[in-house]
DNA sequence: CATTGACTTGTTATTCTATAACATAAATAA
DNA sequence: TTATTTATGTTATAGAATAACAAGTCAATG
């Protein structure tokens, strides 16, 4: 959240209210949220209760790399090392929908390759992978 | 199309009418398709005309291979290279909406290793890019 | 201070996407 | 044949996303 504020203070945009306090909703949840969900927490604040106002918000904590989407689950998390530049891979458990952010510097180069090879413009990127946790895989090793 | 009828006839599973005229729309069309979208050239072939038909063609689709869903389009692409195993990556423009399938091997390394580091099985994995094509860019530029 | 223009928030309404639940039909196995 | 599985179709509902408009905020300019 600090990281956040210094951020956005450096770059000049604004963390308004609705902004910031989407930001610690899913900081305080420690996993992804839909943004139906994140919608209804912000009415709970006196926020909007509409769609755009949770798409918005989030829209713009994506954009400004404070939070990634993670497609696959049609949702939203915050970013583990927001301001700093990353590839980042998303491991969802089908067992227990838990979502850990990674990533490496040689996933990075094998994409910068493709990129310079295709020559593509790359702005953005999504990598994940569905599969199981460690527990999740020995529960179903079991049954 | 003649490599699905080999590759499901050797796995022991069934193409039948509907998931064979499903993957025919997808490759006839060279891009990615919504599900919606395939839906209604379904039942204008006679088929069924609710949701669930069209869901279901496209999930046994890219169950087996044979297509990919892209992910951040809603959308759903034939397979460039079925059966032989990829760590597809699709090149989404931003511009013109194409999608290229792409990959190369260095990537797929990088996400073994990855997922060997963190104990994680990984079963399917998608990698999506947003950018620009060399096309799209060059116009943006001359704006 | 007043006004302009960019940006932000809120609301309404609509569209697109996806799944649950059940009934019927076809194919495979015993 | 009979039973079991698999596939198809339909209805109804839930969930996700956007378009379009109205109103408010804010900083800057004259
Ligand atoms: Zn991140
Ligand atoms: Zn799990
Ligand atoms: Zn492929
Ligand atoms: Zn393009």
């Amino acid at each position: 959240m600090a990281t956040a504020e210094r951020q956005t203070a450096a770059e000049g945009i604004r963390l308004t209210p609705v902004r910031r306090r989407a930001l610690e909703i899913l900081l305080e949840s420690h996993r992804a949220m839909g943004a139906c969900e994140v919608l209804e927490r912000l009415s709970q604040d006196g926020f909007g209760n509409q769609p755009p106002v949770a798409y918005r918000a989030l829209d713009f904590l994506v954009e400004h790399g404070l939070a990634h989407r993670i497609q696959r689950l049609n949702a939203y998390a915050a970013c583990h090392a927001p301001g700093q530049p990353h590839a980042p891979v998303f491991l969802i458990c089908r067992g227990c929908d838990k979502v850990a952010e990674t990533g490496t510097d040689s996933l990075r180069g094998a994409l910068d390759d493709l990129a310079r090879a295709s020559d593509f413009t790359i702005e953005r990127m999504a990598v994940e992978a569905l599969g199981l946790c460690p527990a999740c895989r020995a529960a179903e090793d079991a049954s």
